[in-house]
DNA sequence: CGAAAATTTGACATGACTCAACTGGAGTGG
DNA sequence: CCACTCCAGTTGAGTCATGTCAAATTTTCG
């Protein structure tokens, strides 16, 4: 196994040294993953910090009349997990789905625990990413509040070009809190423009 | 200046040992604000990390039509800072106000950097905390989604039933994504089961 | 190729917003 | 202790953005 991507994408945070890429390599494993398979369903405790190397994921909720409400997409060199049953070791209220066939590196939570405990680097690298994913989330939330649903999209399209392109209208349709059928209109709209 | 509160804060993750806790407290000031006070405007580069001692915050964005959107209230105990700006150095978007007579801690970006480097527990530490404001946000982001206006109502009330006395409607309304008269509808709803 | 999923379209429904007017404290100053 | 202003909150009528449901059409991928 190869985490040759796993090491170049630590290399735009702290890089690591030889010795912690060789502690690093002994507590990730590598798995495939097939269009619509689950590595998440709720009711499971999230065992998993998953990183992306080909592919790409979906995590979602579902609400009380069964519709699917996405939270975060994950394409290659993007981590996707439920942090909250990760740590709660709590069953978790989330779906994380394959939107294309995919390969990912897991590292479970005492390898993560280990990496914390022996190398203060991975602290210090795990607080820096998820700073940033935090960020983009409470730009998702202030766009929600303060957008229409036109701007919202054009928001993604603008930020999210080569993914926009890759994802089913469905799936963009749910991460804008929107229907199908009124991203279907929407578009409609910019095109007769 | 006593920073107590700041130690026994962190006594809720990894404690301060003693030299810890002398590194911490040559790194913090205080700071009285008064009443509708900001600590941080539009335009600002966000330069402090503050925790609050006493009183009430809230952080918003304002939408093209000149409307606030809270994305956050911060009462005692907790962290209210605008992270993006704080790390990109780039001026932020967003306001964060007094609504109460408030003590606040503040660290500056240097000094954050300087625990950081000299005690990797605060890497740790601030890497636990903000993973849980993450989950908080992404629940939060959820619930905008699959809720309607009046469940999302009565989840804050559950879930800061303190806070939500302090508040006057209009700064729930605000945080809930609504406007101050739909929330007025539907509290008579409610009263009037 | 064939089944399943995605997209589009249209008629109609509704949750939430807008705007304006009204109510009722909470301070403030005289 | 009154008069006054000033907000926060309430109410109602009309509107708008977005949702629902159903049907037709196209695309995807197994």
């Amino acid at each position: 196994m190869d985490i040759a991507p796993l090491i170049t994408y630590f290399n735009n945070y702290l890089p690591l040294d030889e010795a912690e890429q060789d502690l690093l390599k002994t507590r990730v494993t590598e798995k495939k993953v097939k269009r619509r398979q689950f590595i998440l369903q709720e009711g499971d405790i999230c065992k998993h910090y998953n990183f992306v190397l080909q592919g790409c994921f979906k995590m979602y909720g579902v609400d009380e009349k069964g519709k699917e409400h996405n939270i975060q997409f994950a394409a290659e060199n993007d981590w996707i997990t439920d942090i909250g049953s990760f740590h709660s070791e709590k069953p978790t209220k989330l779906y994380i789905e394959a939107i294309e066939p995919a390969v990912i590196f897991q590292i479970k939570k005492v390898d993560l625990l280990f990496l914390y405990v022996n190398c203060p680097k991975f602290d210090r690298n795990f607080r820096i990413i998820i700073e940033e994913k935090f960020i983009e989330l409470q730009n998702q939330l202030l766009r929600n509040f303060s957008f229409t649903a036109h701007d919202r999209y054009e928001a993604f399209l603008a930020q999210y070009p080569k993914l926009s392109q890759r994802l089913p209208n469905t799936q963009i349709a749910s991460y804008l809190g929107i229907t199908p059928e009124f991203l279907s209109k929407i578009r409609n709209q910019i095109v007769s423009k």
